[in-house]
Order: structure tokens, then sequence, then C-alpha cells
DNA sequence: CCGATTTGGTGCGCACGTTCACAAACTCCT
DNA sequence: AGGAGTTTGTGAACGTGCGCACCAAATCGG
């Protein structure tokens, strides 16, 4: 009934989920200083968060650290990218070969956290068959073949946002159920499917709010 | 004492804040269709959130609404971006000029909403003195004269994360208060400083999370 | 073998954000 | 003028997440 080695897998709040990547980024680090064991205090520090907020947030994986000596930092990477879903990689689909998508594909940053781009996507026939990064950029109407083919679950926009809509129905279409959205547009899919967005003006917008705060107190 | 033009400008929940670049972009979409009043249903369909939260999101910066009509678009366009302070241009320095970097750079979201990017800075000789998207790039030591100059408040760091906490303490140093960080690193600053970060390489972890469990619920 | 110390795990109260439901206010029609 | 229909604004309930503080377990030293 309990199976002792995959303890909670579910459950685990989105808060949490979204620092775990820190967590493991802040593991390798701690690992490329040569050190095999930490504590949640060091730990806490190089990721930037309150020390008990760490141990919460570990607690839901299941209990991989050791009482009065701290915490494997192997061991307890497998175990956080294990929950992430790093013990296989990811094939990503980038539409939208503009600046953006092109420094995407050369992010070297993916391949060390299971992110593989497998594909590129445009609308425009002029960069179809151009190569950007090693990958020939394929043409909107091989998306549902290139997704079934590489097993794609996972689609970035990186289009303007006058495009985003269609393409993200066409993404829907083709099979995929998570979406990672930067065009400064908000897109409706349907509820099975995951969006996430970033938007960089928006950023901006919210760091410039503050700013005016501050100067409205000053002057 | 209780000025009725300049509402209450203080007290926006943080969360309120991030949504309303959104609703302000949903506004302009909808002033483009040619429309001149829009209730809460149309603007937070168009925005892609709940109206209520919609209505109790717009009642911090004000009663802008008219009860049984619905909101002048104009109107309140004006006082949304007067709340988030764009009123006024904010001067942006954006270091490291990657291929992120010159991306943002080509960017041309920025403009509309009050952003203006006044100058690049890089570390890499090579890079200093090319010109990206019509701005000559500088080196870090021209950094200090270059904030002061354009009295500059918010930063952008487009560089790997190895040198991010170097770039921050640098931008730190040069009076910024504001940073933009899309380097893949945690970076410290005092408490007067303001940072906000965006990796990209989180995000498709956060979704490849998701896409582990439905997948495990699968098979 | 025992106690002092270190360190992870967790229950509880607080604050924030979201949603609901209703009163207030405006328009339109008769 | 007045009532019916709309739509905003907001008080209150609900749920989630955060952080403190305490508990449990393991190590070290004598």
């Amino acid at each position: 009934m309990t199976l002792l080695n995959t303890p909670a897998i579910r459950n685990i709040p989105e808060a949490t989920v979204a620092r775990l990547p820190v967590y493991l980024r802040a593991l390798a680090a701690l690992a490329d200083q040569g050190l095999s064991i930490c504590s949640s205090n060091d730990l806490a520090s190089a990721a930037g968060v309150n020390p008990a907020k760490l141990r919460k947030d570990l607690s839901y994986l299941g209990s991989y650290g050791t009482r009065g000596v701290g915490y494997d930092i192997e061991y307890l990477r497998y175990h956080v990218a294990r929950a992430l879903g790093q013990t296989q990689d990811w094939d990503v689909v980038i539409v939208g070969v503009g600046r953006l998508g092109s420094a995407l594909c050369a992010y070297n940053g993916f391949s060390s956290r299971g992110i593989r781009i497998a594909a590129l996507v445009d609308s425009d026939p002029a960069k179809v068959g151009t190569k950007v990064g090693g990958l020939t950029v394929a043409p909107m109407s091989k998306l549902r073949s290139l997704v079934r083919e590489h097993g794609v679950a996972i689609a970035v926009i990186a289009t303007p946002g006058g495009a985003a809509q269609e393409v993200a129905d066409a993404l829907v279409a083709a099979g995929i159920t998570s979406i990672l959205n930067f065009a400064p547009a908000v897109v409706s899919v349907p509820d099975d499917v995951t969006v996430r967005k970033v938007d960089l003006s928006i950023e901006l917008q919210i760091l410039a709010y503050h700013e005016q705060r501050v100067r409205g107190v000053a002057g």
C-alpha cells in the first residue's frame, strides 16, 4: 500500500515547487566548493531564504536530512531533482525564432537541468530552413508531427504578442500541455493545459512602481 | 489635509501591483478596438482574471468606475498608468550585452510603457565601443557616471551567473536601487535595494514538475 | 553511559490574498 | 417621477503560505 521509497510525491505547495530549482542550484554551488555535507543554515543562505522555510519546503519531499548533522548534498540533490522530474530529460519546442527565441536556444543552462530544446518553429518563411544553434527552423505546419515524434510536452512562445493566442491554439491542438509564454499577451487555453507567463516589461514596470513610491516619500 | 486628486497612492498590495500592468495592456487592447467604455467583466476577461479580483484591485487605486455603467477606458488607463509611475519615463541600464541583453535592447515594447534603455554596459573589452540597437556599449568603469548622468534608478543584469553578484555590488555602489536579475544566481543586496529575479530555466523546471505529476497519475 | 550541543522536523498562530455576496449608485423605460 | 435592471465598490469569510517556537534525534565529550 505505502511505497517507502517513493514518499509523498504529491501535494507539494506551489510556492515550494517554485523554490526547489533554487535549492537545486544552491546545492550544485555548494558541491562545486567541494563540500559533501551542509546544514539548513548553509543551504538557506546560499539559496537566499529563511532556514525554517527551507526545512519546511524540504520536509514536503520527505526526511532526507540527519538531525545533528545536516544534509548530504549529493543525496539531497538527487531527491530534489527527482521530485522536480529531472530523472528524465524534457524535450521543449520553441515557437518564434526572433532575438528572444535565438537567445533561448543559445542559453546553455538548460541541458544540465533536464531541459533539451528539441525543435524550433517559426511562421516566417524566410526563417524556415535556416539553422539556429544547430537546429533547423521548421514551419508551423510541422508542429504536430514534431511534437508527436519527439514526445514534446512543453512549448515556449517567443513570438510577438499579436501571434500568441494563435500559436497557443496550435500548440494545444498539437498535444502540448505546458506552455511558457514570453509574448506580451494573455493567452487562454483549456483547463488541462498549464501556462506560465514571463513578461519582461511587466517586471520593469513593477520596479518602476516601487521606485516611484520611494521617490514620492523622498520628495 | 486630504488631497482629493491624489487618493491613496500608498498601500497597494504587491499581488495587485503585479497585475496592474496586465490591466493596462488589456485597456490598450480594448481602446484599439474602438471602445470607450467597458465593464469589469469585459476588462477582466481581456486580462485573464476574475471580475471580482479586478474590481478589488482597482479599488485600491480609488473609485474610477461608474456604477451601472462601467469604466471609461481612457480615464482608467490614465489612473492605472499614474499609479504605476508611468507619468514619467524611467531610464534603465542593461549590464551584459550577450544574446539576452541584445534581445532586450531590440524589444520595442518598453518605450510605450515608460521604460527607456539609457545605457549598455559590458565587462568584455571586445564588446565595449560596439553599437547595439543604436547605443554604444560602455565599460563597467563608466557605470557610476552613466547612472548619475542619466538619473538611472533601475538596472538589468543580463550576465552569466558567475558575474551576477559582482555586478550587483557595482550597481549598488553606483546608486542603483532597483535591479531586475536575469542571471541564474541569487544576489544579495542591501535592504533598501529591490531585486526581482527572472530565471528562464526555473520556469521550465516548474512546468516539467507539473508534467511529471500528470504523467505519474496517467501511468 | 550520560548529558550537553547541534540540527532537522513540525504544529500553531498570523498575515496576506482570493472569492463571495450584497449594498450603493447610475441608467433607462414607462 | 419612480421602479426595474445593471454595474461598481467593499465588508466578510475562506484558504494558503509564512515564520516562530518547540520537539525529536543524532553526535561529541568526559
